[in-house]
DNA sequence: ATAAATTTGTCCGTATGTATT
DNA sequence: GAATACATACGGACAAATTTA
């Protein structure tokens, strides 16, 4: 019942204290504060540090390992597997491939499902549609280097554009679908970004683990004309992606 | 596609089954899937789409009742107290004042802390500076209708804007205190978006429970002829607040 | 106005997971 | 690893408040 610091960890709060203690040890990495020269302060400094058991912390640092967070090497020491975030830009041409050029080598975007469906409220007053009009709904994953980087949602307009989803396998890029159909260019007209926790669907489909943050953009793509073309919405993993804006 | 109402939920994750459903509950509303009519459906029902028992789903419940997100009645229902979004623009006149002005009744910012210190490398290398030359350090509450929307920190240039801080108090607006100094307007040049959990001084600041996420932007602003007069860095409760981006 | 159906609120007991010593 | 205490999840039964027929 000795007690040096006070109860930093939250108990009844419905998080499991090794998942709380995993959450705080990711943060003091990504900040700084935590695995200086990559090397994190042993299991008993750490369970003093946080108010838990040693027991305790040695779940959230396997669940790390798990993650590939962190590296244990019995008898040196555990040692962060430092990776920096890919800065995403977003302007009026934004682009999954090319934003990302500069920093990875692989990227690629997989059709998850595709499906024609009367257009959602929301998605018709995006679009200028219809309530109810046929839509085009791409789920999309995008990878970057082999890791999963974000989960977006896209619906277009299936009436201009018929057949979008087997243009889209085909050339596996949304710019080079839109080519097909005669639109060269496009710009973002409006982003809107939020965050939240993770959900169900962003676990399974980015391989995070419960707790994770997802940036969530919502944005509209236009024509030269200034017609809607594309609404989506895209769960960037808060882990691996930070959102960059030039104005 | 339709759910199935089986293993939706990760079991054995460190994170409690009722957490996880107050966190799709919380995400259903968000996106508008779930609470149609402002009436959650009955805790039967949820139970089944979420494959937990009844007492699982009322735990997640009345967390969300404990949060203010949901007010339950009995015999009636379930409801949700809808509290939308704050949207907060990011242009290139960026300002938090006018940036709310049509969604709020009262806006105020706070200053939390104020000190003169040698720049960080991060805020030299943004203000064009020596490392090391005096910079002014701003911490910020920003409220809006009695709610904490974001703690900020902010960097100046000692030498450019001597008493800085003493005007900013007597004003109470970033924007009035530079037009003091000759700078009649500024533009944001870059903005850097990324999402974490709430550090310790956010819990605190923000009147966050643990767990909560904040939006972290990180800005440059320029005076018109394009030299860099603040450098900040600002945590958004995720909660409270969603970013606009018009590009 | 009354009864039935709905929906939330409370209680019991039991099994399993989590955290500490 | 073992023993202990507490938190979580489930199942069933019934009470209380409200709406519907």
């Amino acid at each position: 019942m000795e007690q040096t610091g006070e109860d930093l960890m939250e108990r009844r709060s419905g998080v499991a204290l090794w998942r709380q203690v995993a959450d705080r040890i990711r943060l003091g990495i990504s900040n700084g504060t935590l695995g200086e020269g990559g090397r994190l302060p042993p299991e008993i400094t750490l369970s003093q540090q946080f108010g838990v058991n040693r027991h305790t912390v040695r779940a959230a640092i396997s669940a790390l390992v798990q993650e590939g967070v962190l590296r244990a090497e019995q008898g040196r020491g555990t040692f962060v597997e430092s990776r920096k975030r890919l800065a995403y830009p977003i302007t009026t041409r934004t682009r999954f491939s090319t934003g990302l050029k500069d920093q990875t080598r692989a990227r690629r975007v997989n059709l998850l499902r595709h499906v024609v469906e009367p257009a959602p409220t929301r998605v018709a007053e995006a679009l200028q549609l219809e309530p109810g009009a046929p839509v085009h709904r791409l789920e999309t994953l995008s990878e970057a280097d082999g890791r999963c980087v974000s989960r977006g949602t896209s619906w277009f307009d299936a009436t201009r554009f018929p057949g979008f989803a087997d243009v889209f396998v085909e050339t596996g890029s949304i710019t080079a679908s839109f080519a097909r159909f005669g639109v060269d260019d496009y710009v973002r007209r409006s982003t809107l970004v939020s965050a939240r926790h993770a959900d169900a669907e962003d676990l399974d489909t980015l391989k995070l683990s419960p707790g994770a943050i997802v940036l969530v953009t919502i944005a509209i793509n236009d024509d030269l004309d200034g017609r809607p073309i594309q609404f989506s919405e895209t769960h960037f993993s808060a882990d691996l992606v930070e959102l960059t804006i030039e104005t």
